[in-house]
DNA sequence: ACCATAGGCAAGTGACTGCTTGCCTATCAA
DNA sequence: TTGATAGGCAAGCAGTCACTTGCCTATGGT
């Protein structure tokens, strides 16, 4: 179960443009390496960040629980989660109260 | 209306958590002056802030399109917009649709 | 063994952000 | 008018963030 304290992290992963880039690679395309992704984000959309930045950010897509990655020989591949997005906005577009007071 | 720029508003509107406390006492209560949401965050959530810091997040709030505000005498009344908030988690949630159907 | 590839760690830097402080304007009541 | 209330504007400060730079480890091919 993701805890209150992880969605804290899910919208500060999806304030940064690049990050929301990034999501966007791996909703077109599962299973990616830090290499594949920096060079997509390069060509595609020509954005000029180096390999280092991805990775960063690939690091607090991960602690937000957006994204999981699994090693395989010298070669980690990333794959989008939308569980943490799922319910992130109905905090707000649910018209019952989210919390109450005990 | 809203273009893809305002998105990045939105989503670097959310990033903050006392912002999102706003969201959720406007959420409860619409049609708040900007001494009431302070009081109240105050008071509730025992947050620790000043006017002006409130009236600076509901600034951002309101450019993002998430709050909007009516002047009315020497009182200026907020309330809450979850428009913006119902379409930017279905870029990556979305093959086809899960929602809002117009 | 060698070396190229795929990725990680950490310090440093410039820009942005949240918040404060101080002063100002506008509206209402006496 | 005077005073109190509701809110706004702008400069300044400290913390955070995104990004770079440089060096390191690990795996795979030859």
């Amino acid at each position: 179960m993701v805890s209150v304290m992880a969605e804290e992290d899910v919208f500060k992963a999806l304030a940064d443009p690049t990050r929301r880039r990034i999501l966007d690679e791996l909703a077109e395309r599962g299973g990616q390496t830090l290499f594949e992704i920096c060079t997509r984000l390069v060509t595609k959309h020509g954005l000029g960040l180096s390999r280092q930045a991805v990775s960063q950010h690939l690091a607090v897509l991960e602690s937000a629980g957006l994204v999981h990655a699994r090693r395989q020989g010298r070669y980690k591949f990333h794959d989008l989660d939308t569980g943490p997005l799922e319910h992130i906005t109905a905090r707000w577009l649910t018209p019952d109260r989210p919390e109450s007071t005990p």
